[in-house]
DNA sequence: TGTAAAATGACAACATGCTGACATAAATCG
DNA sequence: CGATTTATGTCAGCATGTTGTCATTTTACA
């Protein structure tokens, strides 16, 4: 039996890896001249909106990827300038993962480009639609991220 | 200004991201008796639901992915007998990716698995949320997709 | 407290996406 | 028809994600 249901469902799956793969390209263009790619500005925005500091680890899990991948983009921004490690008084291992000079000033080029994107792509879009997706993307979410 | 609909979407887009990566775990896990992963349940669904047979750039325009990252697939996918190529009387060069009958099979296989998942995921969500999400997301595709 | 379990760093192997470059076939167009 | 443009196959390099393994630190708990 192919219930609707189903169909929709399946259809918005795939719907969802078209567009994430869009967003991504989206994202690395509109970053380029500033150095950054998907994967970076991920990280740095992760990290900026974290008062405390955060932990590779950390990182990892509001981003839900593998400690490892975040492991390897950290590591190469630090070495780029764009973030530093810094020790943790709460850990002796795992240190903090902050933002140098460069990376703040990142982050703001960052917002720069992507805050007119994203108003460009929303004006003929109501809130409540938008609001209504966020609301099913993150219940979908919840479902799966056990 | 930080308007709410600029927060709203860039929310939606890191929820994009972050169900993107959970959707690929649940495929890769619910496949993974099949031999299946996620990128090759794409390719198969894709050449299933074609009648007429498509060639390897036209599996990747439908996934909306670069045809030489498809080619690997499908080239390892004809190594391990899921698929075949078949000479194409529209193109002497590019030939025609077709389902050899291990690869039915295991599209037989993988709808048995995928229909409980679809269907045990979405009991609790109504047909006209699904919908309006699919609608919201298809029209940010076509935003992206130039 | 002492020990077992969980978290972390580090390294490796692999899967999957991308782009670039080059040669050749196909399609377009004057 | 002939020349230019576009599409395709192929190979290469790279970015970014995964898992697995092992040693070590940290945490939890009996």
């Amino acid at each position: 039996m192919h219930s609707p249901k189903r169909m929709l469902f399946l259809d918005l799956v795939l719907s969802i890896f078209r567009l994430n793969g869009l967003l991504i390209a989206e994202g690395d263009e509109m970053t380029e001249a500033l150095g950054l790619t998907s994967a970076r500005w991920k990280v740095i925005g992760v990290i900026a909106l974290s008062n405390s500091g955060l932990t590779v680890p950390g990182i990892a899990r509001v981003l839900g990827q593998s400690r490892q991948a975040v492991q390897r983009i950290t590591d190469v921004m630090v070495t780029d300038g764009l973030l530093s490690y810094q020790s943790n008084p709460k850990h002796k291992r795992s240190v903090l993962v902050v933002l140098t000079e460069e990376g703040k000033t990142a982050y703001k080029d960052l917002r720069d480009v992507q805050d007119p994107w994203a108003i460009e792509n929303t004006e003929d879009i109501p809130s409540e639609e938008l609001d209504a997706g966020l609301r099913l993307v993150r219940r979908l979410i919840q479902k799966f991220d056990k």
